[in-house]
Parts: structure tokens; sequence; C-alpha cells
DNA sequence: TTGAAAGCGCTAACAA
DNA sequence: TTGTTAGCGCTTTCAA
């Protein structure tokens, strides 16, 4: 319609190939494909480029409040650099994690956001190893690999130092499962926080056994068979959901008799009631950070391994209150 | 490696195309394939076939805890049947949704799973009017769709009796926002379940801006200006969420003072406190059912229109109890 | 039952 | 600055 070679009108309608086109071509070009509502074929031009403009994208729980603000950043920051997310839910199983990735990777996807990472992640180590770039998001697994992550040391030190601002000298973690790495980091933050603020107290800690609030609610009632435990710093907020659970059972009240802090502030944190005391993540950061970050490397793949880490801050809300005399 | 035409082992690798191969032919490039990892590449099959086995999916809200498992089950349901989706959130914004469906589109998506769609939804005609398989989910617009659903109105006649029964003279309504059609069924269902159940009480209803706890909270805040009324029924257990804060800060408690239903169920919906008494929509399975739904209709575009409608119950927690005297 | 040939829509390399 | 040619990997049509 334009008169001119489709080379041209793939030219002229994609300013950063090579050959440049004159104003005038382009522009009718530009007018006819407007006319005729005429949209690039992506996948003629992926047969062409290898290229699918699409990231492969896991998660270990759509169900866990944290991820959909996570893929809210993901997917517009992934989209507006003109790529799309093809998203997988892990379902927290290990072998899940590979078929799914086999499955996007037969989608021949040109990078992966992995917010799966276990410690030790075989599937994730091939994944890296096999050059294909991707980048983690929340958990880390080996350092060869860029990650985005939150600066959770600072903001549990935030809540340790609140709490014991507030009179709390037996504080209790109850950590996360001892496979998750954002788990241990969080356990060394709070025993490095304790051993910092509460010099000589003993901290304690449980594991429960997921991050759900069933777990959260069996460690903490393990947890509060020692009664003399005034402040609780959960694994994450659904730990802490569980814990609102725990105390009701134990005839607890939450702050009058046990303060509570989450991690995460999930979209309904700050309507449970009390409202939760949280240290904030990012999450919706983080997953404009990984779109960032994964795009930029499949641009330049030998750029250096960049490590993106987020502030954090807390949230003082209503489940955390002086200590009980 | 197998020794034959590149033709060959496409159809011994599909063998539902057309033109049977030999078992042994077929064992041979099976083996080889897997020997050389090979798997076929959905770019150069795409452009070949025209079909891209990608659904595009538009929800309103991801951060509304109703839609994960939804979206767990479109998953799960297109992926099991070799599709994958391409999910975009318009965060209940119309111009974001006509946006998103562009841009899906320029994705040359096979079909297209809208749970996004208003009452009047001129984006939703015109995607239907052009022919393309599209599938409705939770929402309605129009009839000539087919649509996935939940039966509301059982559920909803089911709480209502649920109240009465208990005692509950002076029931109120909490809508959701007029432009979304399930708002429209819930009232109506509501006003005549009263009606039925309750003959000669006047139905209250209020209506919250968004499906959200903060327009929950407004409106709850608004209705109770009426002490007269013993029970609400949310429109969905967001604006139920909302409710717990209203309560609170009037002073009144729940069940004791008021009773409160939601709907949805949604994933923390039983670790509220009181945990929340709410009618069960299921998410995840009509997430599934709009996934089978759209590969029907993309296999038989001209098979008659179906609606679903799924089975609503209503779960009975600790937020529903007697009237008070 | 298998092979040969062609072409889906696009853009990279080369030529003009 | 623009045109020509070729080919990405696959499946379909036609022929053998």
């Amino acid at each position: 319609m334009a008169g001119v070679h489709p080379a041209t009108a793939s030219r002229a309608l994609n300013p950063r190939l090579p050959g440049r086109i004159s104003a005038e071509t382009t522009q009718r070009v530009v007018r006819a494909a407007a006319e005729l509502g005429y949209v690039v074929d992506p996948v003629g031009r992926s047969l062409r480029t290898r290229r699918s403009a699409t990231i492969g994208v896991l998660v270990p729980d759509l169900l866990n409040p944290f991820y959909p603000p996570v893929l809210r950043g993901v997917e517009r920051g992934l989209r507006s650099r003109g790529f799309e997310a093809l998203i997988a839910s892990t379902d927290n199983d290990v072998r899940r994690e590979s078929e799914l990735l086999e499955v996007l990777r037969g989608r021949r996807c040109d990078g992966y956001l992995i917010a799966t990472a276990t410690r030790h992640d075989a599937t994730v180590a091939e994944l890296v190893r096999s050059g294909v770039p991707t980048v983690l998001v929340n958990r880390l697994a080996g350092t060869e690999t860029p990650s985005v992550r939150s600066d959770d040391v600072r903001g549990i030190g935030d809540a340790v130092r609140h709490l014991r601002e507030r009179g709390h000298t037996r504080i209790a973690h109850i950590a996360g499962p001892a496979e998750i790495s954002v788990s241990a980091t969080r356990e060394e933050a709070f025993r490095a926080a304790v051993s910092r603020e509460a010099a000589g107290a003993d901290p304690v800690v449980v594991r429960a056994e997921q991050f759900t609030a069933a777990a959260g609610e069996a460690a903490c009632r393990h947890l509060l068979r020692d009664r003399t435990i005034t402040a609780i710093l959960a694994g994450n907020d659904m730990i802490a959901v569980g814990c609102y659970a725990a105390l009701d059972r134990l005839g607890l009240r939450c702050p009058r008799d046990v303060s509570l802090v989450g991690i995460n502030d999930m979209p309904l944190a700050e309507w449970l009631r009390p409202a939760l005391t949280t240290v904030v993540l990012p999450a919706e950061q983080m997953g404009a950070e990984a779109a960032r970050l994964i795009v930029e490397r499949i641009a330049e793949p030998d750029a250096p391994v960049r490590d993106v880490v987020l502030p954090t801050r807390l949230v003082v809300r209503g489940s955390t209150a002086a200590a009980r005399a």
C-alpha cells in the first residue's frame, strides 16, 4: 500500500533496525500500517530473529499473597519493554519446578525469572549453567546469577529493636522452611539482631514447615508452651496469621499478652485485627526490578552480574505493644 | 538421525497429523528425538499452523485474593492441554482493559479468557464480534458468549436463610460497584432471598464503590448508622474484611453484635478472626472450566454457546451467630 | 507409508 | 536509502 518493498516497510516500522529509512518513506509506511491496522506478526518475527520477547516466570505459590504484587511489578515491567510473561506456579514442589521449567523452555523464552530457587537447586543450577539469561527473585542460589532481593537484615533489625524498646526481652522467631534461602537469611538476621539489641538474651527459634498460616499456627502453639515469651517475629505474614489463630486458641490476646511482627506487608496485613506490624518488603518494586534486570541481561548477556538489594522498613501497626509487666 | 525426511519425523512426533506412519519408523524417530533432546520449536509450528497455543487472560485485579485461585485453575487447565496463558491485570480500569487486550491480540492468542467484563463492555463486545474464541469468567456481558460462573443465587439464598434461622430480621447487603455484573446478580439474589425467607422485611442495601476492604469499611460505617441491623451480607470477602474494620471502629463486636457473611471464600477467609462465614465460590474450578471451554471452543468454534454454572455452598464459621435479643 | 516441495511472515545480509 | 534474496523450523499438499 505504501509502494515499498516489505523489507523497507519492516525497517520503517522498526526504527532500531540497521538501514536508515527516509523520513518520507517512513511516514508513508506508518500511515499505511495504521490504515490497514497492520501489526507485526510476532511469530514470523520470532522465527527470523530467534527471540520470542517472552520471559518465563516461576513462582512458588500464587496463593501466598506476597507473590501477586511481585507479579504485578513483573508484568508491568516486562510489558512496558515489549515482553510478555509466561507465569507458572510450582506449589512449592521441587519436581514440579523442573517440569514447569521444561515446559517454559519448550516455549523458547528469552529469559527466566525464578522466584522459587531453593538453597541448593539443581534445576536452577542447570538453567544457569546452560547460559540462558536468568534472574532470581527473593531467593538466592549461588552467586553467578543476578538477583533481586530485599534488605531483610535491616528490616529484621528494626523489628527487633522496636520490640526491645517496648520492653520485650523474651523474643522468639518462627522461621520458615529450612530449604528456602530466605528462611536462613532471616533466622540469621534475627539471631544477630537479638544479640546486638538484647545482649545476653537467648534467641528462641522454632521452625514452621511451610510459609502458610496452618504451619505458622502449629509452630506458634508449640512455641507458646513457653509462656515467658512476650513477642514473636514471624518468618512471614502468613505465619503471622497462623500466630493470631494460635493465640486465640490459647486464650492469649495480641498485643496485650504477646506482640507479633510479620514480614512482607502482604495485601491484607493492615486489615487483620489487630492490624499487623510488619517488615515491609517492596514486592511490586522487586518484580519491576527483576523485569528490568532480565531485559538488560538479554540485551547484554556478558555484562557483570548484578545483585539488586531493595530497602525494607518496619511499619508499626496494632499487633505490637509494650511488654506486659 | 533416524534417516527419514523431516516431514516424516514431524508426522511421527505428531500422531494426530494426517498420514499414518509405520510403528517402526515412529519408534526410530521418537528414539532419535529423545536422544537428541529434540523438542518442536513452537515458533516454526505457529508460523505454519497459524496457531500459538496461547490464551490471553484478562483479570480485573491480581491483588483481589479471589483471582489467584482462578488463575491457578486456568493455568493448570490450559497447560495440561498444551496451552500457555498470557495473563494481564487491568486494575479495574476500562481503558487499560482495551489497551491490554490490544497487546494480547498483537501476540496472536488463539483465544481469550475475560474475567473483567463489565455490564456493557464495548471492548469485549468488539472482541466477540470479531469472531475470536472468547470465554467470560465470573462476569457476564451478553448471551452470545460462553461463560463460566457460579450459582450465586443459590449461595446467597443459603446465606440469608442461615441468618434468618438464627433470628436475624434486619439483614443488610453491601453491594459491589454498579458496573460489575455480579454486583447486580448478587443484589437481586439478596432481595429475592429476603422477600422469600423473611417476608415483610425491608431489604437494606448500600453500595461499596469497589470490591476492596477500604470501600467495604466506608460502606459499612455508613450502613451501621442504623443500629437495628444485626446481620450483613457483604458483596464479597474483601468488603467483609472492611466490615470487620468498621465494626471495630464503631466498638461493635462480630458476631455478638453483628453477624457477617462474605462471598468467595478467598484464601485467608478462614484465618480472619472470627473466621468468616462465607459463600464458597469454586474459584479454582471456575478457572479450570474456563480453560476447558476455551480450548473446546478453539477446536470447534461453531459449537453452540455453553454457559457453565458451578455450584456454591455456604460455609459457616465464626462470624455468624444468633441475633442479639 | 514416505518423500519432495512449498510457504507461513518476518528481517539479516548483501547488492544496488 | 532502498531492493533483492534467502531462510528461520515447521507442517501441509501433492506425488510417488
